[in-house]
DNA sequence: CAGCATCCAGAACGATACTG
DNA sequence: CAGTATCGTTCTGGATGCTG
């Protein structure tokens, strides 16, 4: 692969994360909660199919950019953001500072 | 819409553009580049669809990110940022950043 | 509570060929 | 050069119901 003509590859990681349907949104919840809990996740997006929220939640952990924390009994767990993710907070920010600059009222 | 229990809705504009497969890519180029012309970035993608590179086109267009300017005979025509589509760049360059602190040899 | 399984509608994208 | 047209595939994500 070469860098002159094809210098991409390097947004990839990036966008493979923000690209799909949920998760910044559900990286956005981290910034003020810290430790998020699935069920919270649920009731936050306004019943997103838990499928698809164990996807996301899956390939995040996978992507090292949250943690998975078994937590007391009765199947109760909680996820928070690894240093990895935390960096990827003020890009959200970011997001959300240009798309409310842009789009304020955006339907 | 209550923003307190939905606190989203503000990331969607950048999503939604930031989303699509191409996207992030071709907006890349502009960072160097300032005008680009359609075969530059079928070129430069390594042989996007001109479909798929039209319809990204079309939409960043219609989202004011960019704007298309027909210059000179035989359907010559560039595309250029606007203020908007500007603004964007510090993003998509946080963006490689944190890809590349996180995945450099990203596959 | 935290998921997984199954089914399915629709969007997204690539290949290829053709036009103003 | 800058697209559009058509076709087909793959991938995504929603609905719903079940399980450890």
């Amino acid at each position: 692969m070469d860098t002159a003509t094809k210098p991409i590859g390097c947004l990839q990681a990036a966008t493979d994360i923000l690209g799909d349907k949920w998760t910044p949104h559900l990286l956005r919840y981290f910034i003020n909660e810290e430790i998020v809990r699935f069920c919270q996740l649920q009731d936050l997006t306004g019943g997103i199919n838990p499928r698809t929220l164990s996807s996301r939640l899956t390939a995040l952990e996978e992507t090292g950019i949250i943690k998975k924390i078994i937590s007391g009994p009765g199947s109760r767990c909680e996820y928070k953001l690894t240093a990895k993710g935390h960096d990827l907070l003020p890009i959200l920010q970011d997001m959300e500072a240009w798309s409310d600059k842009y789009a304020p009222s955006n339907a």
